[in-house]
DNA sequence: ATGCTGATTGTTAGG
DNA sequence: CCTAACAATCAGCAT
């Protein structure tokens, strides 16, 4: 492994064209891109040892595995300067003025990444959102753009070193891996927050180095996690707490259906549904019962708070949760909402008697929950600890990276729709489709 | 402490 | 066409 930062050369900078409408934009703002130079030298940035023969099975793309991964190396900026965070101004908009000079980028110190991926992939990703927009955002797309590759060949870097004194030492074994079936219906577990910062940064990591293999985007998202700074970290954190809560509460949905589902269904094999609906409810469990109504029993309605925090907290976009609650939907309330305890199981009494018997408790449980979650819900949004900066680039631009979702009704906090809302936005997500007459995502 | 599982995206092969 | 496997990595959970 050899990666090194080659001398610059300035004349290669224009072999990449948008790194030079980059470059312009570095003048344009009194950056100093004397030091961002590109060369033509093609870096390879495997790691010893490793085999990118290609994915999947037939590794037809892996050409017999010795690709080069060409991400432009620049000469990165050339002193660590923490104050990145002052990267972008609110309020000015995109104006840089704490921006390294002259100095070698620390590789671990770009605790500010994060926020410029996620721009960069904004910006440079999705160029349908800089269409028919201003200079403004152009530029800023052209500033993203250079300024993630300049860290993400600082990450190369830092990857090939970190990498190769394990691999060194310890080959590591592939298990044969073995996916058991799983119930489409019963929902995803919460993404955790490394594979939040992930979905949001690998679109970034390929849109500058397309044929970056997943592997290499892994490595490069694993040394800018943990180059992450902690509060950024925690902002992963929260969401991935939030989403947790729902998820719990979807198990509990799920669970309760499973249950309804013996009970509805008598031809179907009793023993079997109800030992596994025993069996996944373990008393350490904590269930929420939570009552599905079209209206939120909690006097949140749909526009009590944003439509895009319910849906990025409905869980990994398999579908699966949507599912859920969709099959929940078909269900009394009381029965889908309302997982049985495990003490009522057996002896099994009727839907209606058993949402009877739950109700009082139910109440009590639903008050305690709600006020938590809603703390939880409503506590400060992204924009306040540190990505302001997205949120107001959202808003200039639109506020989704997908295509087509226009949200003009939504826009309490977009940060979290533009992150999360990246997938599987389709008519009936985000907020464009989502009218009264689609699935509503009953978050109680 | 350690190990397992599942999550991230994109590609590919097989059913 | 759909699904599973695979890649590197990490978090979370169970043991």
């Amino acid at each position: 492994m050899d990666v090194r930062f080659y001398p610059a050369h300035p004349s290669s900078v224009g072999s990449d064209p948008s790194c030079l409408s980059s470059l312009e934009y570095y003048h344009a703002n009194k950056f100093d891109a004397d030091n961002m130079y590109m060369n033509d030298n093609n870096q390879d940035f495997r790691t010893p040892g490793q085999n990118y023969s290609g994915q999947g099975r037939g590794s037809a793309s892996g050409g017999g595995g010795d690709e080069d991964y060409e991400i432009p190396p620049i000469t990165p900026p050339n002193h660590a300067d923490p104050s990145l965070l002052h990267l972008m101004d609110a309020e000015s908009g995109y104006t840089f003025h704490s921006l390294p000079h002259n100095g070698l980028l620390n590789p671990y110190s770009y605790s500010e990444l994060p926020a410029a991926l996620m721009m960069s992939n904004m910006l440079g990703q999705d160029s349908h959102l800089l269409s028919g927009h201003n200079m403004h955002s152009k530029k800023a797309a052209g500033f993203f753009s250079a300024f993630f590759r300049t860290f993400l060949f600082s990450s190369t870097l830092y990857i090939g070193e970190k990498r190769s004194s394990s691999e060194m030492t310890k080959p590591k074994p592939k298990p044969q891996k073995k996916k058991k079936k799983k119930d489409p219906n019963e929902p995803s577990k919460p993404v955790s927050a490394y594979a939040l910062f992930f979905r949001d940064t690998q679109a970034a990591i390929k849109g500058s180095n397309p044929n970056a293999t997943f592997g290499d985007v892994s490595k490069i998202v694993a040394s800018m996690w943990d180059s992450l700074g902690e509060e950024q970290k925690q902002a992963y954190k929260r969401k991935t707490e939030a989403a947790k809560k729902e998820y719990l509460k979807a198990l509990a949905t799920y669970r309760a259906s499973l249950v309804s589902k013996t009970y509805n269904d008598p031809v179907e094999p009793k023993s079997a549904q109800s030992s596994q609906a025993s069996h996944m409810m373990p008393p350490k469990q904590p269930l929420y019962s939570v009552p599905l109504q079209p209206s939120s029993s909690y006097g949140l309605g749909p526009g009590s708070f944003p439509l895009s925090d319910l849906q990025s907290f409905a869980g990994p976009p398999r579908h699966t949760l949507a599912r859920t609650l969709s099959q929940s939907q078909m269900l009394p309330p009381s029965m889908s909402a309302s997982p049985p305890s495990p003490f009522q199981i057996s002896p099994p009494l009727h839907p209606s008697q058993l949402a009877l018997h739950q109700s009082s408790l139910r109440m009590q449980q639903v008050q305690s929950h709600s006020m938590g979650l809603q703390g939880s819900l409503h506590s400060p949004p992204l924009s306040q600890q540190g990505f302001s900066h997205i949120q107001d680039y959202q808003n200039s631009v639109g506020g989704s990276q997908s295509p087509g979702a226009h949200n003009p009704g939504h826009g309490q906090n977009p940060d979290w729709d533009g992150e999360y809302c990246n997938r599987d936005c389709g008519p009936n997500h985000c907020s464009g489709g989502m009218g009264a007459g689609d699935k509503p995502l009953y978050l109680t």
